[in-house]
DNA sequence: CAGAATGCTGTAAACGATTACAGAAGTGCA
DNA sequence: TGCACTTCTGTAATCGTTTACAGCATTCTG
């Protein structure tokens, strides 16, 4: 059905290895065989088998990415990251999705061998994804957002950092009662959130209870409905933390439809900074996250093990995220947040804008 | 570095032909002979190497998917109806992005050749995607929004029929002058739906005039930008219809920060109706495109096309789309529009919220 | 003009699996 | 014991490439 090299040879008269010099550049060949190569090539459609070339050369060009889901912006922009770094140096990506269990992820990884060179996994759990033993020793791997291992490079957010920041700059703001909804005990972002907040609570002047955090799934709806929980704490607090966006949003919500004034009565802040945490209203305060960095970073870690091959060493290493602050807390520095970023559409920031952001965060 | 089938075999005594057969199940074999070999593999963690089996069985089990860039939700959208239904059929996906040009899709083509089992292509411009020629005879490809060919599947979103419904909505508003925001020329979808916008107005009893269009080119900043040519318009428009939300976003931030209400000043239309579009404030009046769906429907297409191999016949199939009616035009069904979706998250609508949608796009 | 160097091309062995075929061992039956 | 049959296993061809090696002309060098 499909034209393989050797028929090449045969429409040009030659054998199937100078075919194969000729499309690979490599080894003499003469100018007239050459030609005639060229010429039966395109005449007959030729295109090279990936896969079997790839079995003889031992490289596929290809990095493999293993998501838990492929919903929401999140990911999607870990891909772009990843994408657009691995296109760079002429790498494809390979994207597989929706693996929910450590079972799944490991026949992921199964299938996954011979097909690339590495691989990406991004695991929100708690353990690490993989036992070493399901992949050829030495296979390049970066785990993201995962706890370290001495096996694989990682790769994480400074989520504990950011939710420390966010809670400091809600005290500078006058705040001492700080409410937190919190994300899915399991999943390692929320829980190192969680003690971001915590420890940020004990080390300034703001009240510690346990009253104040209030159980959430990282969905949106989890927030509208920690409205009512909220409502209830005694004493009443002045700000709340999410400890994502999209739960900032489903209590702003909830509050809007209640007739309650953010941030008059209530500061609210984020943490994520997903797009449309700035066109809501207020626009909320979060905290940045690096997602489309961390791809990048992860595609250039691992193509640095590909190419360094067995003496590549491990390492682990922590994006800073970055605090935005808009009108949801009351300390809108609205005019620093241009409405419509010139670049490439809904998401993109500029550069100088980050920056100020991450000052802000170190100071 | 990586163990293969041989070395299973010598450690379990037996020829590379027994191992296969049992780890394929195939074929008799000695339960003993059976242990000793599941023993030997586990042991060495052998891992069947994908490229060379899909070599000799010539299938990959994988599909690959081409996509003009990977940015924003709606290709994260469409990937993930894609990877959902691929692995419910047990299939992988490949995704590769970013391709701008008819050559680098092309090239990408050939790159798939022996890595994928069928294609599914979205190419956002106007001339077919690609050449018949450049790919095996009969492989399997369904094109995503690209105008229909004889020699592959295609799947289309009602790009029109939505903004002809959308049109009509505003009409039956009391709407008289309404002003279209247009996307890239190049571009199909911006193409049919300024045609939906032209044959609505002309179909109706609304202001038909070429100075009521504007040029856009489907980023948030071309709908910021567009406020002012908006605003000179004379006589006023009292609607704007964007091409897409992202520009209607835009343009509400620009009437924002003007002081201008809507929908009291102008009414404000988008299309894709993205997840953002029931956060803002106001509530974005929207033409729902049923993306994932698009992600689904190509797989299965493209799935039966492999199945049935050279004797599958090519198919154009158009995917309607349904008006979502919120406050930004004044017709707000506030109370249709559930707050937080119980759902998956932030995007997520139920069923029977699209089914009345659709209700109302047919009546 | 011998011998070395160079330029071009073909032969054949990989790569890691699957599988048709054949052969060996065991069983049942006459 | 001989034959047919079943059950298990091994040999070797195959998939479509790349590439080490060898071989043949031709040209250069001394």
């Amino acid at each position: 059905m499909s034209v393989t090299i050797r028929e090449v040879a045969r429409e040009a008269l030659v054998s199937v290895a100078t075919v194969s010099r000729v499309l690979n550049g490599k080894g003499p060949v003469h100018a007239d065989t050459e030609r005639r190569i060229r010429k039966a090539a395109k005449r007959l459609h030729y295109v090279p088998h990936g896969g079997a070339r790839s079995l003889i050369t031992r490289k596929t060009h290809t990095i493999g990415v293993l998501l838990p889901d492929l919903y929401g912006e999140f990911f999607s922009e870990v891909i772009r990251g990843i994408d657009l770094c691995a296109r760079r140096s002429g790498y494809h990506v390979v994207v597989s999705s929706s693996h929910s269990n450590r079972a799944e992820t490991e026949s992921m990884f199964r299938a996954m061998r011979g097909r690339v060179d590495g691989l990406i996994v991004l695991y929100p759990g708690t353990r690490p994804p993989v036992r070493k033993g399901n992949l050829p020793d030495g296979f390049p791997v970066v785990l993201l957002n995962a706890p370290g291992s001495r096996s694989f490079d990682s790769l994480n957010i400074d989520n504990f950092g950011g939710a420390f920041a966010m809670v400091r700059h809600l005290v500078s703001l006058g705040h001492r009662r700080i409410a937190f909804i919190g994300g899915p005990a399991q999943n390692r972002d929320a829980v190192e959130r969680l003690r971001g907040y915590r420890e940020a609570v004990r080390a300034s002047s703001a009240d510690e209870s346990r009253s104040l955090e209030v159980a959430g799934d990282f969905r949106e709806w989890a927030g509208y409905d920690a409205c009512r929980s909220i409502r209830s704490i005694r004493p009443r607090p002045s700000a709340i933390f999410a400890a994502n966006d999209a739960m900032a949003i489903g209590l702003l919500c909830a509050f809007r439809e209640k007739g309650i004034r953010v941030p008059e009565q209530y500061a609210i802040a984020g943490f994520d900074d997903i797009p449309i945490a700035r066109y809501i209203t207020p626009p909320l305060t979060s905290v940045r996250v690096p997602i489309s960095a961390l791809g990048e970073q992860a595609t250039l870690r691992v193509l640095k093990a590909i190419e360094e091959g067995p003496r590549h060493e491990w390492r682990e290493e922590t994006l800073p995220t970055a605090l935005v602050i808009r009108e949801s807390c009351g300390a809108g520095a609205r005019s620093e947040d241009p409405p419509a970023p010139r670049g490439r559409g809904l998401s993109s920031v500029s550069e100088s804008h980050v920056g100020k952001n991450r000052q802000r965060l170190s100071g």
